[in-house]
DNA sequence: ATGCCTCACGAGGTGAGA
């Protein structure tokens, strides 16, 4: 299974862009985030003709996650438990939730779309939303991990954190500062490190940005973050045979301002084994 | 050119992004 994650930067503004590339590099399973419209605004016939069944969970023009995929999936589920929401400064699972999760099951794989709250700035009541979101997602992990810790589960999406200093080259995002670098939301990222999940993709490409500001040159001078990430438990680390991020998404007539980010996953089962079989 | 931000909403700016 070939699993991609991109933050897309509205459906609608290139749509033929993200369906090229998914037929280009034979994806099979797509996440998206920031598709930035209504489930009723999705063009869905655009991937259906290209051979993907679409679950697409959107409230407004802020947000939305989807996942394209060519086969049908199942226990589609648009928050993990315990999802906090966001209104007015206001966070907790009692307000309204936004649309940032969408979990499904395909292949026996167990994946989330996920668009972690970007946290605005240091102190602002989204901030604190985002470091509440990321512990009620490590929460679901543990607990899910602690009854079947050999599910293959994978947490794929924009984490809108930059794990360590060489994930951040924009020269605006500082430190003490900023956002997606501040000890609070590393810790969050370590611990779901800690609950049972791998960066699949670091391993293979050890470097590299997965996003660049529209803003002042960021993408010609190499200013970018590395904020998009592929989580898998250990039965899908296991069955890693490949990863890659696809930098030249980035280039080109209206690209999103993040890139794609790949990996093939080997399970060896009977679905992919079309070789002889020899005792 | 990879080039100084883009998208949605809606009809003038505003909010959001990271």
């Amino acid at each position: 299974m070939r699993l991609a994650t991109w933050n897309v930067n509205s459906i609608r503004a290139r749509v033929d862009r993200i369906v090229d590339f998914a037929v280009r590099e034979h994806i099979d399973v797509l996440a998206m985030q920031e598709i930035k419209c209504k489930v009723d605004q999705f063009p869905f016939d655009r991937f259906e003709e290209a051979g993907f069944h679409v679950e697409a969970h959107g409230f407004s023009q802020w947000n939305g996650v989807a996942i394209a995929s060519r086969e049908p999936v199942t226990d589609v589920r648009t928050a993990f438990p315990g999802m906090p929401g966001f209104e007015k400064g206001h966070t907790g699972t009692d307000a309204p939730l936004e649309a940032r999760a969408l979990g499904a099951t395909v292949g026996g794989v167990e994946v989330w779309s996920l668009y972690v709250p970007n946290g605005r700035s240091l102190g602002d009541p989204h901030f604190f939303y985002k470091l509440e979101w990321l512990e009620a997602l490590r929460e679901y992990v543990s607990g899910t991990l602690a009854s079947q810790p050999d599910l293959p589960l994978a947490l794929v999406g924009d984490f809108n954190i930059a794990p360590t200093d060489a994930d951040n080259g924009d020269p605006a995002v500082v430190q003490g500062f900023s956002t997606h670098v501040s000890p609070p939301e590393r810790e969050a990222f370590a611990a779901l490190e800690s609950a049972g999940l791998h960066d699949v993709v670091r391993p293979l490409v050890p470097s590299g940005y997965t996003y660049w500001d529209y803003k002042q040159l960021r993408f010609p001078r190499n200013q970018g973050m590395r904020i998009d990430f592929i989580l898998g438990s250990h039965a899908v680390a296991d069955a890693v045979a490949g990863a890659a991020i696809h930098r030249d998404e980035r280039k080109g007539e209206a690209p999103s301002d993040h890139v794609p980010v790949v990996v093939d996953l080997d399970f060896d089962d009977a679905d992919d084994d079309d070789r002889p079989m020899i005792f």
